[in-house]
DNA sequence: CGGCAAACGATACGCGACGTATCGTTTCGT
DNA sequence: ACGAAACGATACGTCGCGTATCGTTTGCCG
């Protein structure tokens, strides 16, 4: 699980501890009990469900005072945020040496995320609240997405070198499909997240590659 | 706007009137106020946004008390519901000879949806919340999906009858591919839904033809 | 080793919203 | 004109957010 790597500060919009690692040379204070806080949160999530995660039952769980949950995370979304990070898998896909099988990885790896139904709930519920807040929304794409995407991108870059990829081939539009397509099946269908479709999900980077491209669609 | 006719009984599972339109012959009670506080929920949203979208709100807005609300409505998931699915737009699809004029309207439809922010917040936030309620969540994709899903449904088979799309084209599945793109793009990347994403969301349905077939992916 | 500042836990508070309950009033069909 | 259904107002209990206060623990630095 390499996408937990960071147990460390919360990214709650104070910065406090990361904001100057250089300058002052030692203590410039710190979270003690962050790491205690977002696993108490993902606890209340895997037990009690999205709709028991409150702050005041993280803190009660994690048997920290709700002023030092305040005290670190401005309010709950960034809080949340912060423990679906280490929640949601987004690892890098090891160079597998067919194309086919790197992608179908990556699908899976959405797919996973989703089928908990307390993680698929929480992550659009939490998007949609952070969406008026656009300095809260951009933190939650940085710190929540960017890597998993960049490492799914990797993957669909080595099957562009091998040949098995068109050269400009939409990246992100790729995984816009993979991830909306998950999503919407799950929250708004009701869909099975099944095997059936993560292989027709990778079938259609490879049927469509013309519609995939990054130049524009209908060049005239 | 042909998916707004009903402006009639709330689905709150408390159907009353709606539940035996034909047994009494009128009367039999129902709500007089229904539309007057669906239209103040649309207003509401529209004006301050879906963060102040509450039942005390909405009632004052209307020019209503709150029980005659919650005499109506179970909880304010339902009466969200009630009020997207006149809110929405799913109409059906004319008949405009061209296949992919017609894809292209049912894709736009759908993105235009999405451009009003909140909107765009509404709907995976009222998602989320009846997820947890299967009951619930039924009768929202009842009330709100099925329709708009099928008109574009319609639309898809004309294609097929032209000869334009392949016989065993997996039509529900074509919507999630363009529904969950826009959604996601919208709520999760906040990438812009232009022109040339439709325009690449219908390439995509002509492009990949072999994998948006009902059957297996991969037969073996 | 002693001191100090940061981090901490507890607790109380104000606020707003949900959902319930009660009650007198209006509407409307018969 | 009567009565039942729908209504509006209002008060209430509960819960969770976020703030504020305060005394206590921790651990680093001299």
């Amino acid at each position: 699980m390499q996408s937990s790597a960071n147990s460390g500060a919360p990214t709650g919009s104070r910065p406090s501890t990361g904001s100057r690692p250089s300058a002052a040379s030692r203590s410039a204070a710190g979270p003690r009990s962050a790491s205690k806080i977002l696993g108490a949160a993902r606890d209340v999530l895997a037990r009690q469900g999205y709709a028991a995660l409150t702050i005041e039952a993280v803190a009660a769980t994690a048997g920290v005072g709700k002023s030092t949950i305040y005290r670190w995370w401005p309010n709950k979304e960034t809080l949340l945020a912060d423990a679906l990070a280490e929640i949601f898998r987004g690892d890098e896909i090891p160079d597998l040496g067919d194309t086919r099988a790197e992608l179908r990885r990556a699908v899976d790896m959405t797919i996973d995320n989703y089928a908990n139904e307390d993680l698929a709930t929480a992550l659009p519920a939490l998007a949609a609240g952070l969406l008026p807040n656009p300095e809260l929304m951009a933190g939650f794409r940085e710190g929540f997405l960017r890597r998993k995407r960049e490492n799914i991108a990797v993957a669909l870059r080595r099957g562009v070198a091998r040949g098995d990829l068109p050269a400009d081939l939409d990246t992100d539009l790729v995984q816009d499909l993979w991830a909306g397509t998950v999503l919407y099946r799950r929250l708004m269908v009701g869909a099975s997240l099944d095997d059936n479709l993560a292989e027709r999900l990778v079938d259609l980077v490879f049927a469509s590659a013309s519609a995939l491209t990054v130049g524009t669609a209908t060049p005239d």
